[in-house]
DNA sequence: TGTACATCAGTGAACGCGCGTTCACTGATGTAC
DNA sequence: TGTACATCAGTGAACGCGCGTTCACTGATGTAC
């Protein structure tokens, strides 16, 4: 039995990793699997033996943003689901709508980076995707007031929102309209969450 | 002099409805040349008769969406921006947020058909982007009460408002989840302009 | 009205390149003795 | 401890295909006479 069992495993999720920092800064189509492979230290031949397509590739790598927490600040650690809190609804309204999150395309939600490829690519592919969006939902909401019997309704336009603004923000070439539509859509999405209380970006 | 003069415009016209079309449905890379030619009912050679580059169509293909009216519903006729009124901001608000516009997805509002692409796109396609999404903003803004000094804001989060709501509904599988966000959406998007006297789909 | 002509929109074969995928081979590694 | 061995992760050349682009040619059309 030569190498370790976990080598393979990583080397695996190296390149998942790699894959999802290319495909969400270019798209599918446009990353080659050589590229991949190379920023994985690797050579193309090597891919065939942990994928089986390209295809089967990208939905891994969706997945890796679903399993990793939307948000995590790059400072602070993982976000604790299990005890959720006001505040901490409000802080990932910030965090999502924040020029950081704007700005660090590789590190960016897929629900922000992928929309038009994942609508176009299998069925895998899409429901990672909308693990992702429930995922967010359910931070929201549990980020609202218990006994507020819209509470569901509410998270999913917080989510909207956040989607929305974020990707019309990241599309435009004038920063000036994005920050006004980030701002814009960050007070809202507080509002509706009763959150309004500190402000940051 | 040989062929009418409108004659190469026709074809060039009807060439970038139908990779409009294309596009719309399958995005910039998973359209070839030939596949729109034909389309037009033309053969691949004569494309570099109209066009530089495949990129080329492609901000132009944007920019038809912007040239003409991003809700227009089917039956009725084109909508007069030269006299705003309230309850036009709601029927552009229910249209966009609608099944119909969620099911023809040739037709949908480049906004939420192209957006991954046109953000990997050239400046061209950006730009038209951009002009889509500040006719959109505009229509809204028109239909709230002028003397609201928030109305370009609260335009703006009615825009992330329906462009979040139809791009998240359009990417996922879950029917039923989609319709009730693209519904949370449209309620409050209503709500912002003060304009939720009707209901309709 | 009819005919020769010039133009240029459209054709389709060909080119070249990139990329997904395959495959025979290599060589690093852990195990058995 | 040292050596032979089996395994399999990784290599890189090769294949085949699709597609963007080019180009020499065709033939439909409007004009001039």
């Amino acid at each position: 039995m030569p190498y370790r069992p976990e080598h393979k495993a990583e080397t695996r999720a190296r390149i998942v990793e790699c894959a999802r920092r290319l495909f969400n800064r270019r798209g599918f189509s446009e990353v080659s699997i050589e590229e991949i492979m190379a920023e994985a230290g690797l050579t193309r031949g090597g891919f065939y033996h942990h994928f089986k397509t390209k295809d089967a590739l990208y939905s891994e790598a969706v997945n890796c943003h679903a399993r990793s927490n939307p948000m995590d600040k790059k400072d602070g650690g993982p976000i604790d689901l299990t005890a959720p809190q006001p505040s901490i609804a409000s802080q990932i309204v910030n965090a999502y709508l924040s020029r950081q999150h704007l700005e660090r395309v590789e590190a960016q939600c897929p629900l922000i980076a992928l929309p038009s490829d994942v609508a176009r690519a299998g069925p895998a592919a899409r429901a990672a995707y909308q693990d992702q969006l429930e995922r967010l939902i359910g931070l929201f909401e549990a980020g609202l007031a218990p006994n507020d019997g819209d509470r569901r309704d509410k998270a999913m336009t917080m989510a909207a929102l956040c989607v929305g603004g974020m990707i019309l923000a990241r599309t435009i070439d004038d920063e000036a309209l994005g920050e006004r539509l980030r701002e814009a859509a960050r007070r809202l999405a507080l509002e509706i969450g009763d959150l309004d209380r500190e402000q940051q970006d």
